[in-house]
DNA sequence: AGCACGCCGACT
DNA sequence: GTCGGCGTGCTC
């Protein structure tokens, strides 16, 4: 036994009749604790350990934040040479030391993050169970960023890295991926020289400079082509370039015109649309550096692009940017943290801006790339608007639901080719309200909102199911029920009658049209689903129950509005062109105003102002928890805050979903000035630790930049 | 989060 | 004397 301290040093390989010797060992090194240097590594069971690095410092898949740490593992020799830092491997987690034997410890996956030569945990260390691949995909750079991103939401390191890196695909593994292609030749400028600094900004992409833009691109159908050139102009001076969109039909146009600038073989798209295998296939080829140009949706935020050169975002009001599993990060601000401090070129690009845009440039952080006024008025459509009053003026209208001056319109652009129609919700009418005064309908035993179901007949309150067969309105006693916001099918159903003999064509959440032709047509679509016109693009747009967008009690109702609006009618062609946009809203609102002038910029700027002056997001900096009321006070109580920091709240919230029924829920908000967002997060973070720690009553969820305030 | 250790009441 | 309550702390 006394042979025992001749082996501290070596590699463990003790056999299994010194079980006894261990448990000596293991309380030699629990009395001992840091009095001596670090001991080499010994482990449990005799396997011989790796010779050089025998310890694997291992992130444990296992998204518990108190355990957002790393874990040491003994190297088996056996493993040693695939044991690389990056590799996914399995470990034994949780086990108990039972006289001196360890038992039980469920298998976890996890990824080594480090060899090294000794290990700060004082006690032996459990062997690697299994190498699953020596594929090393958690890259040094993209762990840095997957622990930025965690910092930044109060997340967990392997909720992060479990966003970052795809599910393991052994087939796509074992394939070697295509040899990197030369840097392609640079493009020209194409239609960037319509913006007054769009060549400045590919000239210093083509430097290997790092200009950080926002976008605000002209309406029409050359938004795609620009991206591309960016990405290329990235590419051709030898960096790599990523560019996320909101959904795949986006990513497959930048992806097109990309590949007619500049071939296959140096970018891949990495969308869903592929399938787990091929996606995964793609993603090796640019974490193995054979590719460095990547377009892609919402996850290819984390494509680890090697020498990334630029990041590029489009349309970041899209709600499909904000990542739905936990910590919820933002496409925009994970390429944010990218391009300062990966030191990138950065593009933000949209038909409109958000606030959080409109303050890159505002700090100065960002330069404006936009258009003169002569080339907005150029390519934009005219926009007219039907104020409510008018609508209500108009007999023809409440007969047929369309305003008379949309009907003319849409008569006279049905000569020159389609019109789009969109309408802001799928399905039937949702809502009621009075036909006489457009006062909201309510039910007269409960004041909940009125609505008849798919099937029509009588309508019924949507809180209590009581049917008004004798309703009368409160406000000014009329009697007949208008249909508040008609549905997409109910809509194409009308315009088929009132327009006998043009084809109507949907587009909606279950079936999405990327196309249409330029043939006459009416298309009717809900926001976000409008097919791209070929040729010259829509003739005319019709948006209709504006005041629907409006309506919604959100901050950011009148930046998504607009959004929404834009983005229709940038497919219908310039007014020069015959191009017209009708919309039902009242023109004095602030985004009407900007969507028949075509200000995105000035909306968003005021916008901005009015956040600052409000102390709301992006001006301030805000995080939300919520719970049952006990859990949400404990947390409160928990947090030690940064400097100016206020409470706002706690205000009602309703549970999420697979909560027991009627448990009472309610939400806090917390609000820092700029600049202590860090501070905020690692406050929370903090929190939530101490909390989980010990057993704190019931479950508070942190919620960095909630989506859902005012 | 699990899961086992620990230190105080009702039983054979 | 023993079985067992769940309070506390650890997981390489």
């Amino acid at each position: 036994m006394s042979s025992e301290n001749g082996q501290e040093g070596d590699t463990g390989g003790r056999d299994a009749a010194a079980s006894g010797g261990e448990q000596l060992a293991l309380i030699r090194d629990t009395v001992r604790k840091a009095k001596e240097p670090r001991a080499r590594p010994r482990t449990w069971r005799g396997a011989p350990l790796a010779e050089g690095l025998p310890v694997a410092r291992v992130l444990v898949d296992k998204g518990l934040l108190h355990l957002d740490q790393f874990f040491d593992y003994a190297v088996p020799a056996a493993m040693d040479e695939q044991a690389q830092p990056g590799v996914r491997v399995r470990v034994r987690f949780g086990a108990r030391v039972v006289k001196g034997r360890r038992e039980g410890g469920t298998l976890h996956d996890g990824f080594i993050v480090e060899r090294r030569a000794d290990s700060d945990f004082h006690g032996p260390l459990a062997p690697l169970a299994q190498v699953l691949s020596s594929e090393q995909v958690l890259t040094a750079p993209l762990l840095a960023l997957c622990r930025q991103v965690a910092d930044r939401y109060a997340g967990a390191l392997a909720d992060v890295v479990q966003l970052a890196v795809p599910p393991r695909m052994a087939r796509a593994e074992r394939d070697p991926s295509p040899d990197p292609r030369p840097d392609p030749p640079p493009p020209g400028p194409g239609s960037w020289t319509r913006y007054a600094t769009g060549p400045a900004y590919l000239q210093a992409l083509a430097r290997g400079d790092t200009p950080r833009a926002v976008w605000l691109a002209l309406p029409g159908p050359h938004w795609p082509q620009e991206l591309a050139v960016a990405l290329a102009t990235a590419l051709a001076a030898g960096r790599g370039a990523l560019a996320v969109l909101p959904d795949g039909r986006a990513a497959a146009r930048v992806d097109a015109a990309l590949t007619a600038l500049i071939g296959e073989g140096r970018h891949v798209l990495l969308t869903a649309d592929a399938g787990p295998e091929e996606r995964y296939r793609r993603w090796l080829a640019v974490s193995r550096g054979t590719v460095r140009g990547v377009v892609g949706t919402r996850a290819a935020m984390f494509a680890p692009v090697s020498d990334l050169g630029l990041v590029a975002l489009w349309d970041d009001g899209d709600s499909s940017h904000a990542e739905l599993h936990a910590p919820q990060p933002h496409a925009r601000e994970v390429l944010l943290l990218r391009a300062r401090e990966q030191h990138t070129a950065f593009l933000l690009g949209g038909v409109t801006s958000t606030v959080e845009g409109a303050q890159l440039v505002d700090s100065g952080w960002a330069l404006p790339l936009a258009a003169s006024r002569e080339q907005v008025r150029a390519a934009a459509p005219l926009v007219r608007t039907v104020s409510d009053a008018d609508q209500a003026r108009d007999e023809a209208a409440r007969a047929a639901r369309l305003p008379t001056l949309a009907w003319r319109v849409t008569r006279e652009a049905l000569a020159h080719g389609p019109v789009l129609v969109q309408v802001p919700r799928r399905g039937y009418v949702p809502k009621l309200a009075c036909d006489r005064c457009r006062e909201p309908a309510r039910c007269a035993a409960c004041a909940g909102p009125l609505e008849v179901g798919e099937q029509g007949g009588t309508p019924a309150c949507s809180w209590c199911g009581r049917p008004a067969a004798d309703w009368s309105c409160a406000e000014c006693g009329g009697f007949r029920l208008r249909a508040q916001v008609v549905g997409a099918r109910r809509t194409a159903e009308e315009l088929g009658r009132a327009f006998p003999g043009v084809p109507v064509r949907t587009s909606g959440r279950d079936t999405v049209l990327a196309t249409v032709g330029d043939a006459p047509a009416l298309v009717v679509a809900t926001p976000g689903a409008e097919p791209v016109a070929d040729g010259p693009g829509y003739a005319a747009a019709l948006l209709l129950d504006g005041w629907a967008l409006l309506n919604r009690p959100d901050l950011r109702a009148g930046e998504e509005a607009l959004r929404r609006w834009a983005l229709a009618a940038a497919l219908v062609r310039p007014a020069s062109e015959g191009g017209a946009v009708v919309v039902t809203a009242e023109p004095t609102l602030r985004p009407v105003q900007a969507l028949v002038r075509w200000d995105p910029a000035g909306h968003a700027l005021r916008e901005l102002a009015e956040r600052a002056e409000l102390r709301f997001p992006p001006v301030a900096r805000m995080a939300s928890v919520a719970g049952p009321p006990a859990a949400v006070a404990d947390l409160a109580d928990t947090v030690r805050l940064p400097p100016g920091a206020d409470l706002l709240g706690p205000v009602p919230a309703t549970a999420p979903p697979g909560r027991p029924r009627g448990e009472v829920w309610e939400r806090l908000l917390f609000r820092v000035p700029p600049g202590s967002g860090a501070a905020l997060a690692a406050a929370l973070k903090e929190a939530q630790v101490l909390r989980a720690t010990r057993g704190a009553p019931g479950p508070a969820l942190v919620r960095i930049d909630p989506p859902d305030i005012g």
